[in-house]
DNA sequence: CTGAAAGCGCTTACAG
DNA sequence: CTGAAAGCGCTTACAG
């Protein structure tokens, strides 16, 4: 009684709202109310038109073989009702959800969130929600726990991005499962399904050559976490770089980070006490750049009078910090846009036509404040 | 056809999948599975338990007046059918969407993270989804668009956060609509519907006085955006703790940001500029604070010897900082999951039981080093 | 190119 | 406490 009770109240405001947005849309007739209904549903849209549901569907979804007049007289019966097709309804008898889901590990803020506007950026205005899956890092039964996500929420695709876009198991999983997905990935292991890609070798190895330009040879690397294919990326840039221009590369000057802050400070920490005197700091991720910052600070170094650094993605922190980050600048919003568009088509169209589509986005190159010239 | 095809294909997969999963789960009997559909349905559920659908659906759904027996058997066939209700089907024959929407501004993205985080942690758990709903700043027509995706996304409940969470015009319009809503907020305008909060006030009152135990006695103060309760809040708590110490309180001592870095940068500099000799400067939120630091940073100026700079907020940023910022830790996380709780119970329950359900979470300081003693 | 019928998997409303 | 029937608002599958 009592749920009903509200169900009624709720069902009264919202015929409220409804007739005030319908006065606005010039709405007069009132036939698609006179039931009493609070929305409008496919039969009013259908009698106001004077057409079958069944034809009402067929403007609604796109389909082919509609004449121009009915697609006409539809659509403006569809105005005059302010009708919105209900996603339930044509989701259970469609088997479709209108659902994208997007699985990520917890990890930069900053990152995610941009990823995330351009995903809805995009499926939004495709008649797409979103449904974001964020995992704790390191959590051992990812896997199982996104099958049973999976399971449940009947999503009709999934964007992915690094390292899930690049763990093999989980690609496998999805392929096994018929669910279409794109990824956003630096180079992706294979071309087995749609993807957008930057070229992190080529970014890294152009920010190295600048460093260089800048009068530095004992560059120091830190390496990002090996699961991530954008980390052995950037670090083949930077050594063919380094290679290029002739310059020793000892082993010394390359230390393993993960792309978090703690271990850009530990890198810096190695890279410091070695003896091999390096006179910049090429941190994978603006993350570890903070690090690395930080400790130079700590250790009274000016930056980047006594030591360069510089970093890569373009972060939310890379303007925030002291002195402002030299950094490349990924276009993450874009990614996660193209991503969504190669998905959503995939969905649209039959699939195995052919190789997986792709796309390649440009990185800038950002010079700030944190790299300057060498000694 | 194509279409078809690809159903069929996916079909085909998601078997697979199902098969491992039971095969897994210790599935035997096969009966579910018989009917060659994909996923076993309540039919399914009771033919098993040999029950009628209805005691399922009871059953599914917590209703009261069913025999412990019954209650045994329903659940034993939904585990070896492994079954999971149909969220459209429900949704279309029960008018909830089991969706929750959570409508904010674009604004620092740890801060946003961290409340998906809550939300999600609790909404799941519960069996409702997240949809997201950034609005980009300062964005005009935000009421309209949110009433469109109001209508569109056929919400049970809504999640708000500063500053739409103390906007007037906004919870006109929810209350209007009846969509149940929860808040988190600052101190909130009015008691009307659930919300969650932190006693802004108290905690720049502590942090004020824990600069004057500094020995500052020339503090100055950068305000946040005057749309945001917090901004008003904090402010107040700065100044009755300056004339709790009866310490001059000179107009030159606090300027008007509006929570964003740059805005930080100009009133730093403005501090800094003025006649006032600020020896410590209180930004009312953790990217101001980095503004400040910056431009304390360029003006070669030692922190926190020179000068002190605090923060509020912890947000991801405050330990990347040099040096990491003394600030007041929020729990955002917290704040998120229990204003998903009050909703969700609100849901639940009969609406007008009394006064709206409200919580208050705790705010600490956390000490870092970028205040000191005064010169 | 258009439509009438059946059905998607549940919940509601009502009996018993 | 349990169940049979109707129906939520669409799409599918099939005729014409």
């Amino acid at each position: 009684m009592r749920r009903l009770d509200r169900l009624r109240r709720r069902s009264a405001a919202r015929m409220d709202v409804q007739a005030m947005s319908k006065a606005k849309a010039g709405y007069k007739s009132g036939a698609a109310t006179s039931g009493g209904e609070v929305n409008s549903t496919i039969k009013d849209v259908a009698r106001i038109a004077g057409v079958s549901i069944k034809t009402v569907s067929r403007v609604i979804n796109h389909e082919p073989n509609v004449t121009d007049a009915m697609r006409r007289k539809v659509l403006d019966a569809v105005r005059r009702c302010d009708y919105v097709p209900n996603r339930s309804a044509r989701s259970l008898a469609g088997r479709r959800s209108f659902l994208i889901g997007l699985f990520y590990e917890r990890q930069n803020s900053s990152y995610i969130t941009r990823i995330q506007a351009g995903v809805l950026a995009y499926c939004r205005q495709e008649g797409y929600e979103l449904l974001i899956h964020p995992f704790g890092r390191g959590n051992e039964s990812v896997l199982p726990e996104i099958e049973k996500v999976v399971q449940r929420s009947n999503l009709d695709g999934v964007i992915l991005t690094p390292y899930f876009s690049e763990w093999t198991q989980l690609l496998d999983f999805f392929d096994g499962t018929g669910l279409p997905y794109a990824r956003v990935t630096s180079v992706p292991n294979d071309y087995r399904s749609p993807f957008v890609s930057c070229d992190d070798f080529d970014a890294a190895f152009r920010m190295t050559k600048y460093l260089i330009a800048l009068g530095h040879k004992r560059i120091g690397f830190i390496k990002g976490h090996l699961r991530h294919n954008s980390a052995t990326q950037r670090h083949a840039g930077y050594v063919a770089a380094m290679e290029a221009e002739q310059l020793p590369l000892s082993p010394d000057l390359v230390v393993q980070g993960d792309y978090s802050f703690v271990s850009g400070e530990a890198g810096a920490r190695t890279l410091l006490d070695s003896a091999a005197g390096v006179t910049a700091i090429f941190a994978s991720n603006d993350d570890m750049a903070a690090g690395a910052l930080r400790i130079a600070h700590e250790r009274k170094l000016a930056i980047p009078d006594d030591i360069s650094i510089v970093g890569f993605d373009d972060a939310d922190i890379a303007r925030k910090l002291w002195p402002a980050l030299t950094t490349v600048r990924q276009p993450v919003r874009e990614l996660a846009s193209e991503a969504s568009a190669l998905l959503i088509s995939s969905l649209r169209q039959e699939a195995g036509s052919g190789e997986a589509a792709r796309r390649l986005l440009p990185l800038e190159l950002i010079i700030r404040e944190s790299a300057g010239r060498a000694k």
